[in-house]
DNA sequence: AAGTGTTTGTGCTCACATTCACAAGTAAAA
DNA sequence: TTTTACTTGTGAATGTGAGCACAAACACTT
């Protein structure tokens, strides 16, 4: 296929497809058709085929997609194939409970850095990071820590947002209800948990 | 505007109208244009009108959009004019950190009931809400919820999808990252924190 | 009454995303 | 070697959503 944009939705997918190919390592199967990838994800096998095709060829005709290797590809793609740290800026419960969440791992993404400016949350332990105040997020630069999940109250979002850019932040995980600002050299991404289940009764 | 079938995306949008609406009323402003409104929200104001203008009327020429009665009207076409129940199912660390979640209340949501299948956590109390064995999910229908949120391991994700649709619930807030098959009755949204935080490498 | 400022509601166009349909390629059997 | 049965990769078609531009409508001034 000739080089064409890699449409958003495809990026997005990528993961899903990512972890399919890691679960299939662990069921000892080493190659998969596109279709029955489908099944499993709830996709239409056409949409897999084209996804993939973007980055070039993976799999081979009449066979399918080789797990492994489709695994380490999406990996490198996303730039998974290096451990990625993060910091959580927030730890009230929700990201208490990210801290210890075990989904991470499979991305190699991890928690490195925990931030709050309630003084006495600081130094306290979540698991094995130390919760540090918040005027230490500037010290992300250094840590060479490039992403961060914002799990901070609502008042306090944007001006935490503006912190994280100023350290060198490129990607935030945004887990408030506001629409951060400013920033264009930051990828945002938008998770309200609270807007997504106010959805659901439309349908009922 | 003629009638024409709802745009997915707009209704994904409406939870975002009806919070800034909300907070609008809190700031004791009657009024809002949609070019003020796309300012707050990060979007284009000609997608505000017309995700709006396909429920009809809103607002008055020369003026804007009324916040009271648009906040009121939106709450109606969601469902949320009446206080919505959810169930719980998995107990876990995610799970109890949303049934202390204070950003539901917004949208008339509240975690009524929860269940888990470990018995050491049966019968604790989540705040004010108990923790029920997961076999009482079949209680639901009397208890007339109809929304659940799912936070349980991978593994046991479709078995509890599939008992809550037994339970007559109709949408499911699916946080685990598996692909609930079946239950074409059941609308379900998918959340995976763990995916969305590895999209943002790909954009470095 | 007429004029000026705004702002909504919407037909139209364009961009993006999904799905189809099939040629090209592979593997294994005949 | 030929045939058969699959499966990928992709141009083209279809479907869906976003954004523009402007008429219609309102408020307020002159």
């Amino acid at each position: 296929m000739k080089y064409r944009k890699i449409p958003e939705e495809t990026v997005r997918r990528l993961p899903m497809y990512l972890r399919a190919f890691s679960l299939l390592r662990t069921e000892d199967i080493q190659t998969i058709s596109s279709r029955q990838l489908a099944e499993r994800l709830g996709l239409n096998s056409p949409q897999i085929r084209k996804d993939l095709s973007y980055f070039g060829a993976f799999g081979t005709r009449g066979v399918g997609y080789p797990v492994e290797s489709s695994a380490r590809r999406i990996r490198e793609i996303l730039k998974l194939n290096t451990p990625q740290k993060a910091a959580l800026v927030g730890a009230g419960r929700l990201g208490t409970a990210l801290v210890a969440y075990p989904g991470f791992s499979l991305f190699g993404l991890e928690i490195a850095a925990v931030f709050d400016n309630n003084p006495k949350k600081v130094g306290r332990k979540i698991g094995p990071v130390k919760i540090e105040d918040a005027r230490r997020i500037s010290t992300l630069r250094k840590r060479t820590i490039r992403l961060a999940i914002l799990a901070v109250p609502a008042d306090a979002a944007q001006s935490a947002a503006k912190t994280l850019a100023g350290a060198g932040v490129k990607g935030i995980l945004n887990l408030t209800p506001c629409h951060l600002q400013g920033n264009r050299r930051v990828k945002v991404i938008d998770v309200d948990l609270a807007s997504q289940l106010g959805i659901l009764p439309y349908y009922m």
